[in-house]
DNA sequence: GTAGGATAGATTTTT
DNA sequence: TCTATCCTAC
């Protein structure tokens, strides 16, 4: 049992805790619920409990289930758990995302859903290219019918725990007039065929096999000794579902939450997991950790005072004992330029007064706010960095390079073999491909081995025959170099057992490699032609996409089979900035969750941008109050100083529109914050607007549901703030300002007018105009743009 | 089989 | 405004 170190003094992983913590830590027998609000030490508390069982010898490493939402949370606690119980952590394999685990389980189980245990895992792309052949099939019209909505309903259905057959006539009415249902199951068919899962599947599969195999769902049972949830409230039924299954023998289960910070219920999340965990285990001890570590009392008051307005909470009072620090700055400016403009020159005047750009971040409510600040930073030569948008396998160039890996690893894989056929171009076009598609479904094959069969008829043109058979035979050939041990026959790829078919016999048992894969990718991409494909293409991007290459091959190094990579960056790889230089790091507000910054800027709040105009008119007080999290959320991650801006005027879609404060702006206590307007007419006109109400969301965000939006509130202000659009920039208020912080680069002699340079982010373009260290270039791609000199280099 | 023009569409997105 | 995808003309 306890063989606690009879030391008098106590552990060193209990020190510095708060009474709470302490107790989130100590309570690890029963059903536990931690209520932790932002920044109030969850994660060492998290960590600290996982230690405390280790060191109490309650359970082995391998007898912890640790999950959590994000590779980087999954990241982050391994590495704290390794500081406090050294390579102890390194026997902890179920240490993960929902995902990771699900992945890891499932391909334990996999014959028991008809797969294979080398099943491929598709990504939303292949997804979507799937169901749009299944509706071309279906005789559906895309149009009508797109692709992106079946695969927004099926992800739904699976996030809800719901296979084909679980599905209502409800349900399936929302696609094509009933036919959802249909749909769907020919999808999971389709995806059974080629050994292959969605995101969805790996939670839903390994829920399946629990609830139908007791004998598995036992085995589970009792090795997971105990079970800790990061992020409760963003648990989803399938997960709310399989953890209840886990976790019902030995009710060892801790959770920790914050309902407040529940962003995620588009994406399936429930709240109400967090809220009935009391039912759900009856006897749940409850903890609150309120003491907040990391913002100032006005940061702290700003935020409660926001989401106050939210009903239904559990309902955490935070505190601190931090100095009250600056009020929350409020600042009105006049449009999105001169929004950029404000926020580059604040963080100039942070820069001067010492402070780390990577102390500094801009926090947006969606992707497409980034590009303002990007033109800006890149103008005035602010380092920076944007974290999302496109994650580093979603480039056309890794999925590509990956496809050839997957096909040489998974032979069935129909998808890799569709995306790469022609890529590059071999000649092999929509009619070559058609034919190999039907005489695979006519004889029942996959994709590739189709294409082996189809080059020994003449059915092929004699161009496309010989580019399709040299296809293959490289193919055949990197199989080989990747498992020797294995001559490969595409006649029989490893495919899950067929009705009558052996199936693959040992396909799937990892062979130790020929060559290193590493080796092998750098090889499948000369061979292929890929490389040269790309050398070849004097794009602006194609440098930045052989660098990528180069850096999936380095990747590659750190995982010791090519099956492992793969799974890897299905399920893990992200585009995390190394720490590199320092750099403003520019995001979301979901992105942001979980992260903390010195200074924050929080742009763009104005009704229709934040809320969102769609969570306005679609979600009712939902989504609103999801919207109010959003911003709690956000106003949380500063630790020192936080900004607000908001601008008047916004080009949407090309098209100027004046705007409104956001209502959030409005219900920040007023004693938290402190205003400023670059506009005219002082005062902000909105606040007053918005005050007389004594309840000024009364008609707004009950009733229908429906919110205004800025049009209806700008109607009511009327006068100058009539919601109107412009087709033109509106006339600035202010005045132009050229600012610049030079970064130490003296001017350059190697650039003059004429001259043809090179920008990483423009491409090629010629120099029209030097300013000082200020650049006119008219770019062959990108147009003319103003650009620092230090940001590109003399072709 | 490909290159360019027309057209519709456009949140947030862990995995 | 920008972009991803479709369609038409070579």
């Amino acid at each position: 049992m306890t063989e606690l170190a009879p030391t008098p003094s106590e552990p060193p992983y209990l020190r510095g805790l708060n009474e709470p913590q302490r107790e989130a830590v100590l309570t690890t027998d029963g059903p536990v619920l931690v209520l932790a609000g932002a920044g109030t030490g969850k994660t060492a508390a998290l960590t600290r409990r996982l230690a405390h069982i280790l060191y109490q010898r309650k359970a082995w490493p391998s007898e912890i289930l640790a999950v959590t939402f994000t590779n980087k949370a999954a990241r982050e606690m391994k590495e704290r758990v390794g500081h406090l119980v050294g390579d102890a952590v390194e026997g902890m394999p179920w240490l993960g995302t929902f995902h990771a685990i699900g992945a890891k389980m499932l391909r334990r189980h996999a014959e028991l859903v008809g797969l294979h245990s080398n099943f491929t895992i598709l990504d939303t792309d292949d997804q979507k290219r799937l169901l749009k052949q299944l509706i071309a099939a279906n005789d559906l019209d895309e149009k009508r019918w797109p692709a992106r909505q079946l695969a927004g309903l099926i992800d739904g259905w699976k996030n809800k725990g719901l296979t084909p057959k679980d599905l209502d006539a409800g349900e399936s009415e929302l696609y094509a007039n009933g036919r959802g249902q249909d749909l769907y199951q020919q999808y999971q068919d389709r995806l059974r065929t080629l050994n292959a899962c969605d995101f969805g599947d790996l939670l839903l599969h390994m829920l399946v096999i629990l609830k139908e195999h007791a004998q598995v769902l036992e085995q589970y049972q009792q090795r997971f000794k105990y079970i800790l949830v990061d992020e409760y409230q963003d648990t989803n039924a399938v997960q709310y579902l399989w953890l209840r299954l886990l976790a019902q023998e030995r009710k060892n289960i801790a959770c920790v939450g914050d309902d407040d910070q529940s962003i995620y219920s588009w994406r399936g999340a429930r709240v109400e997991n967090i809220l009935k965990f009391e039912r759900d285990f009856p006897g749940a001890t409850v903890i609150r950790l309120e003491q907040n570590y990391r913002s100032t009392p006005h940061i702290l008051g700003a935020a409660s005072g926001v989401i106050a307005n939210n009903g239904g909470r559990l309902g955490k009072m935070l505190w601190t004992e931090l100095d009250a620090g600056e009020k929350v700055k409020v600042l009105g400016v006049w449009d999105g330029p001169e929004e950029a403009r404000r926020v580059g020159e604040e963080i100039e005047a942070c820069q001067r007064a010492g402070k780390s750009l990577d102390d500094i971040a801009i926090l947006v409510r969606a992707q497409h706010q980034t590009r303002e600040f990007e033109d800006r930073f890149i103008s005035i030569g602010l380092p920076y960095r944007i974290i999302g948008g496109y994650r580093f396998y979603e480039r056309a160039e890794i999925r590509d390079a990956l496809a050839y890996l997957r096909i040489i690893n998974q032979p069935a894989d129909d998808l890799a073999f569709e995306r790469i056929v022609n890529t590059p171009k071999r000649g092999l076009g929509d009619k070559a491909v058609a034919q190999i598609h039907s005489l695979a479904r006519a004889e029942g094959v996959p994709l590739l081995t189709a294409a082996a069969r189809l080059i020994g008829t003449d059915e092929l043109q004699a161009r496309a025959r010989n580019a399709l058979a040299a296809f293959i035979a490289d193919i055949a050939r990197w199989r080989d170099m990747a498992f020797s041990s294995s001559p490969s026959s595409l006649e029989e790829g490893n495919r899950p057992a067929q009705p009558g078919g052996g199936g693959a016999g040992e396909a799937g048992t990892p062979f130790a490699d020929a060559i290193p894969h590493p080796e092998l990718a750098r090889i499948v991409l000369d061979e292929s032609g890929y490389t040269a494909m790309l050398q070849a293409d004097k794009s602006a991007e194609s440098a930045g996409r052989l660098e990528n290459l180069t850096e999936l091959v380095r990747a590659m190094e750190e995982y010791e089979s090519l099956g492992a990579f793969l799974e890897h960056v299905s399920l893990v790889m992200d585009n995390d900035a190394l720490a590199e230089d320092a750099k403003v790091t520019i995001m979301t507000i979901h992105a942001a969750k979980g992260l903390e910054y010195d200074t924050v800027f929080l742009v763009g709040w104005e009704e229709g941008l934040f809320p969102s105009q769609r969570a306005l008119d679609e979600g009712g007080l939902a989504s609103l109050e999801e919207e109010r999290r959003l911003a709690y959320v956000a106003i949380t991650r500063a630790r020192r100083r936080a900004v607000i801006l908001h601008a008047a005027n916004r080009r949407i879609y090309g098209q100027w529109n004046s705007s409104l404060p956001s209502r959030f702006v409005g219900e920040l206590p007023r004693e938290h914050i402190e205003e400023e307007t670059t506009m005219t007419g002082g005062e902000s006109l909105w606040r007053a607007n918005w005050s007389e109400h004594s309840d000024p969301f009364a008609d707004t965000t009950r009733g229908t549901g429906r919110g205004p939006g800025w049009q209806r509130a700008a109607g009511k202000i009327g006068g100058e703030w009539t919601s109107r659009t412009f087709t033109r920039e509106p006339a600035r208020v202010m005045e132009a300002r050229a600012s610049a912080v030079s970064l130490g680069n003296k001017g350059r002699d190697d650039i003059a007018v004429g001259c043809r340079v090179f920008h990483q982010k423009f491409g090629y373009g010629r120099v029209e105009e030097i300013e000082g260290n200020k650049l006119e270039i008219e770019f062959e791609k990108a147009g003319r743009k103003r650009v620092m000199d230090s940001f590109v280099t003399v072709e």
